[in-house]
RNA sequence: UGACCGAUGGUGUAAUGGUAACACAGCAGAUUUUGAUUCUGUCAUUCUAGGUUCGAGCCCUAGUCGGUCAACCA
């Protein structure tokens, strides 16, 4: 790091700047509270996580405070599972929230906002069906028309709303609204609904209330009730921001200020919670933590890092405009990171049987590799040489190509931390498939002992045939085959890429992950990295493919 | 065919009236007992047309293209 560089001033986002300017007029009293605010009604995905970071990263950077609160207005779509999962989420992203609450904490307060607003004739009761309530509302290029029940008076409009709570009238018998102005080009001020009836049983209030507010109604007052500075949310919530004012404004209360940005979107994958959800109950995949979905709990499962994660958040920016990130751009993190972090191990996943002629039957030669080169702290660990052993089937090429370095009959290459070997011999089945290779080694060539002379280019990982572990390993690849699965000629589900899993049953991995942590993340020598599935138990290991090595020899090749 | 928002390399994001930069991707090379990592080099950008200004990616006007808005969802 080059301390006397920091002269070289930092990029701020458009937020940060708005935030610094705030901080410096005192606009706040030099306050910064943030708010995370899901709908307990899903899992959270990458695209909450930018969101996460934005709103926890603020507070962070400028020394305030954000809250959790959870959008749980709507009784019918939201749960307590939702609630365990999203906390759980937010932490392991490494995010602490300054007090965890719920916008049903404030349905009392809320009821007694839309009284005010009552008195001060600014709403009213409406018993027009939600279609009659549609047609008066007109269209984006036509202003609407007033309601008929505009002209009931406060004190009917009390009474009525009264009774709305007590439970006097059936679901869509009627509504609360704001009068604000049925001809305004935002459809969001044409006499917007503030309550609606719903007979439905809360997650946390019980059967208290028959009636709920709706977003516009909530959020808003949610953020001033607790004092949020600045309350930061996605793109399609623009139009609402003119209510969002009038209801604080009306109401008199603290001045929340809302600011919009882009949402992530991501390519080769969908972000609407609609969609996850279908692609859950169809089974096109095997739940929301399975490894191919775009939730923060399947990058969990699949090895993915909090670190990886954040400083994903970080590189793709916060800005206005419509964006399509490149799933690249995420996987570049992830490596990124476990490069650093990951130990290397040997697995062979498609094994080819080598047997090494001039090499003593039923002896084993310890020896010694390095568990991560990019981290000398990490130290050794002993592999284990013997006669037989298997080598990556892509590994050897009875006809190769002139770029090709790996094994080829009569030619020599290098097993990693071991020994040269020569390709004396190749065995075939009937059906003209290589199964099984007759080799010799160098024994003067050992790794760090190499007296040989030899020079090869190829470097090989291999696992002995009689002293290893199997283990199953799960290869993913993208979830849909198209870039954009939402806007094409058919429905998304079309897109699902059938190859998306690969299951490998018989792998053969070294005898030290027996040794090794069930939280480790793991480097397979040349082949990417990998971690434990939650599925693995001590008999039967599980292993999730977290992402590749970049492979240069794949596009020479292709 | 209304209102609002947006438009900078292939993808993102900076530059806040004064030399268009950074990351990823791509390409070329060096190092390498991982065809990884690391390092070096390189390609490529201001939607269009007018205007203001000594000077415009930035300000103004018009157009083009894209997004959002007409749930008793959030």
């Amino acid at each position: 790091m080059n301390h006397t560089a920091n002269e070289e001033h930092e990029k701020l986002n458009f937020i940060e700047q708005l935030v610094e300017e705030d901080l410096k007029t005192k606009k706040h009293y030099g306050r910064l509270l943030t708010r995370f605010p899901p709908e307990p009604n899903g899992y959270l995905h990458i695209g909450h996580a930018k969101s996460i970071c934005l709103n926890f990263g603020l507070a962070l950077k400028y020394g305030g405070k954000t809250n959790l609160r959870f959008d749980d207005t709507n009784p019918e779509k939201e749960e307590t599972e939702y609630v365990e999962s999203i906390k759980h989420d937010i932490k392991w992203l490494g995010f602490e929230w300054s007090e965890e609450l719920y916008t049903s904490d404030y349905f009392e307060q809320l009821y007694d906002f839309a009284v005010i607003l009552i008195k001060k004739g600014l709403a009213y009761v409406d018993d027009q069906t939600a279609e009659q309530m549609a047609a008066h509302k007109g269209t984006p290029t036509e202003p609407g028309t007033l309601s008929p029940y505009t002209s009931r008076t406060v004190e009917e409009n009390l009474d009525l709303f009264t009774r709305m709570r007590a439970g006097e009238f059936a679901e869509g018998e009627k509504t609360l609204r704001a009068r604000i102005d049925m001809t305004s080009p935002n459809m969001h001020l044409r006499d917007p609904l503030m309550y609606r009836i719903k007979k439905d049983h809360h997650h946390r209030t019980g059967d208290k209330w028959c009636i709920y507010p709706m977003y516009d109604f909530a959020h808003g007052q949610s953020d001033s009730i607790e004092k949020i500075t600045h309350s930061i949310c996605t793109l399609e919530f623009e139009v609402h921001r003119p209510l969002y004012d009038w209801y604080i404004k009306q109401l008199e209360i603290y001045p929340s200020q809302q600011t919009e940005f882009a949402r992530l979107n991501l390519n080769y994958t969908v972000m609407s919670k609609r969609k996850l959800l279908k692609l859950v109950q169809d089974r096109y995949v095997s739940g929301w933590d399975d490894p191919r979905m775009p939730t923060i709990s399947a990058m969990r499962r699949r090895g993915f890092t909090p670190e990886a994660i954040r400083n994903f958040c970080d590189t793709i920016g916060v800005a206005r405009r419509e964006n399509v990130i490149d799933f690249g751009l995420l996987e570049f993190c992830v490596r990124e990171h476990l490069n650093k972090i990951a130990l290397r191990r040997m697995a062979v996943i498609d094994p080819l049987k080598i047997i090494i002629a001039n090499f003593e039957e039923g002896k084993n030669e310890i020896l010694s590799a390095e568990n991560n080169p990019e981290d000398p702290e990490a130290g050794n660990r002993e592999m284990i040489f013997t006669r037989e052993i298997f080598i990556e089937h892509e590994d050897f090429m009875e006809n190769p190509p002139k770029k090709f370095f790996r094994l080829a009959p009569g030619g020599y290459v290098r097993l990693k931390n071991a020994f040269i070997i020569k390709c004396d011999e190749v065995i075939k089945d009937d059906a003209g498939k290589v199964t099984q290779l007759n080799c010799t080694y160098v024994p003067e060539s050992r790794s760090g002992h190499d007296t040989s002379g030899i020079s090869v280019k190829g470097v090989l990982h291999w696992v002995s045939a009689t002293e290893n572990i199997t283990a199953e390993v799960r290869l993913y690849d993208r979830l849909f085959t198209v870039e954009n699965p939402d806007n094409q000629e058919k429905e998304f589900l079309h897109y699902v890429n059938p190859d998306s899993l690969k299951i490998l049953n018989k792998a053969y991995i070294e005898k030290h992950f027996a040794l090794d942590s069930i939280d480790s993340k793991f480097q397979f020598l040349r082949l990417g990295y990998f971690c434990f599935d939650k599925d693995s138990t001590p008999q039967h290991l599980v292993f999730n493919k977290t992402v590749g090595l970049k492979d240069s020899w794949a596009k020479i090749s292709s």
